[in-house]
DNA sequence: CGGATGTTTCGGCCGGCGCCGAACTGTCGG
DNA sequence: CCGACAGTTCGGCGCCGGCCGAAACATCCG
């Protein structure tokens, strides 16, 4: 695009946003901020492994393409992706990269916490996460396929305790995807529920997030809050 | 990676996955080749707008990074995608590429064929598809979220009447995604599902493949089949 | 077997882009 | 104000990779 012109349409080329991703730095970015905080610029170029002036390149071309928005604050840039849907598609990506039906390399332990609990965009992963949602099925206040869920009549009311009004989320996204992540091979609960409960959970302080990760930190009295409030089997953290 | 050297793991990073993709003649092939049918490289380069030798050095490195399977047929190769996982990842890809909230521009009207009926790579899309979940939602045979799809119990009996025994399917694949395309703004069925549909409606020669293109020809007598079969409304071409 | 057609391999050209060093802008602190 | 720090812009280097022409290989057909 000549120097001067302003993407009016928005009308990027599949070949265009594929081509934003497809370079190592600019995907380790993207990486790092699938764990749905937005990061500064000098955040992502460590996570990149290279240089400010380079990533500040990446960062102008990926936010003139809406892949990330950006927001000023003080001396600092915080970049976000800009959509569910940039989300989408990376994730979509990471599970063509890792190869369809992929042996279950072992990672290191130094990953320990970060599959116990973490985020995925802006919702919870994990072994916590699938506990959860076992949970809700077995109780019934859920029903999920391969793809997506839905909440019943009886889970309609348990959200509500939680303060969670199912109704008024319908919204713009899908209330309620389902979410396969690398580390265990099982679906959990994404979409606008996901992000919800992400953000009930947070505020309750029964996790807390990890600085520079994706990891969550699950609190001593969290643990017990979690097992009591979605009734959580005492072996939870064993559910692989 | 040096040559002589074989992939042994399948392990493509997202960037590269990405970076095959992003590049206009590879997207061009990828898009002809989300139709659903395997195409031979020659078709391929005319898709792409670039020679044969260029095209046979791109299909080689998809091929070889699993995103496309290639089967010999005498002096042809078809080449196809190589999984519903990349299917989804252009899918995913596409709409971030169309812009988010992506305001309805005015197609040209010889693509009706395609906004009428059409193959989304293994399953129906178009009009005709949204009347055709739209009738199976209305009647109670589904119930569709944004994102997938339930069959329930009175639709287990109607599409075993139909030849597609829904319980054999859950095998592998999502059984009933949803997949929002770009033609409407709605969701049609796809996944397991869907594909099993378009199958069956092929087979009875409702529907017939039109050449080099992802449109679907509805034939005289295939319609009223289709609107008996599904219980269509009279007026279903113009369910926009 | 020889010619036509589909596909691949090889070699070389060339443009685009990722990278960094250096220098500039903007913001916060004392 | 003036240093410190975050981020960007500019210029130039180097290389990867897409492109094609020419030629080889493969397959079908008469």
């Amino acid at each position: 695009m000549p120097a001067g012109m302003v993407n009016i349409a928005s009308g990027n080329t599949i070949a265009e946003v594929a081509s934003l991703i497809g370079d190592a730095a600019r995907a380790n970015m993207l990486a790092a901020l699938m764990g749905g905080q937005a990061l500064t610029a000098g955040e992502l170029a460590r996570h990149a492994g290279v240089t400010p002036q380079t990533t500040s390149g990446h960062l102008a071309r990926m936010t003139e393409a809406r892949l990330l928005a950006v927001e000023k604050q003080g001396r600092h840039r915080y970049y976000r992706l800009a959509s569910a849907e940039v989300a989408q598609a990376i994730h979509a990506l990471m599970a063509v990269a890792s190869g369809g039906p992929k042996r279950h390399r072992p990672v290191g332990p130094k990953d320990e916490a970060l599959r116990l609990a973490r985020t995925c965009y802006d919702h919870m992963a994990g072994r916590l996460a699938l506990a959860v949602a076992d949970a809700l099925v077995r109780d019934g206040h859920l029903v999920l396929s391969d793809e997506a869920g839905f909440v019943t009549e009886s889970g309609r009311g348990f959200f509500g305790t939680l303060g969670i009004d199912v109704a008024s989320l319908r919204a713009r996204r899908p209330l309620c995807r389902t979410c396969l992540d690398w580390s265990e091979r099982r679906p959990h609960i994404a979409g606008q529920l996901g992000a919800a409960l992400l953000d009930r959970v947070l505020e309750r302080g029964w996790l807390t997030r990890a600085p520079e990760s994706r990891a969550l930190h699950l609190t001593r009295a969290g643990e017990s809050s979690l097992v009591a409030a979605f009734r959580l089997p005492p072996d939870w953290r064993g559910t692989t």
